[in-house]
DNA sequence: GAAATAAGCAACCAAATCGTTGCACATCGC
DNA sequence: GCGATGTGCAACGATTTGGTTGCTTATTTC
């Protein structure tokens, strides 16, 4: 990994209403739960991965999709199960504009300082 | 700034319960511009935040409390008026918990690599 | 003190969200 | 082929969300 990294533009949520739908996604329980499993324990089934879980596979399912949607999850059909694992490139545009905005906020915090020190 | 910066242990997100109402907070595109605006322009009231929205007054009202609950803005009356402000800690356990998963992402990936190329 | 301005409160509405159940369809293993 | 397993699809229901309007209350300002 190099020292120095530029975020490519196709991972970047250039606005509110590219970054809005993605931590709308994230903005979930069982959907980060969800997340958090695939990390763990690699791609898997949605029976798979709704074992355990407190809802049911049908409601995995929804929940699967709407990370899909927001391009955080893709899948594949293998036989008769379909397969989700990670899409690591939306998650990087969530970080991105976390990034953008934390840097506007360190701004306006600095220039309101400033305002208040002069 | 110091070059190596521990995040204290009151702005991070410990896990998915903590950090999926931050994130849903943050999922809406009306509150996101908020955000932006009280980022870039400052502190400010809320007909001041509401003037050239495309929302009523209220509307911004119920926003900013959905970002109060968050944690993401703080108020204060002063006089007639209600002037809200960013509180940055909040975001920082966003930035924090999207820090956290990124990393398990890339470890399960890694880990993906390694198994299929052994 | 009266008008204007800023905000708070409550009721209401439409649509989205999160969950369920029931059933149909596809595929695997014997 | 047949039962078991995994998924897809559709309808339904409860709750939350995002928005509105109307009215009241508080504070300035002239």
């Amino acid at each position: 990994m190099s020292p120095v990294e530029i975020t490519p533009r196709h991972v970047r949520a250039r606005d509110a209403r590219d970054a809005a739908p993605l931590f709308a996604a994230l903005g979930d329980e069982t959907r980060l739960a969800l997340l958090g499993r695939l990390s763990s324990g690699g791609p898997g089934s949605i029976a798979h991965l709704a074992h355990g879980s407190k809802v049911s596979r049908q409601a995995i399912t929804k929940h699967l999709e709407v990370l899909s949607f927001a391009g955080l999850v893709t899948s594949e059909k293998q036989g008769r199960e379909r397969v989700w694992k990670l899409a690591p490139e939306r998650l990087a545009a969530a970080h991105a504009y976390l990034d953008h905005i934390s840097r506007q906020w360190d701004d306006a915090l600095e220039r309101l300082k400033t305002f208040v020190e002069e």
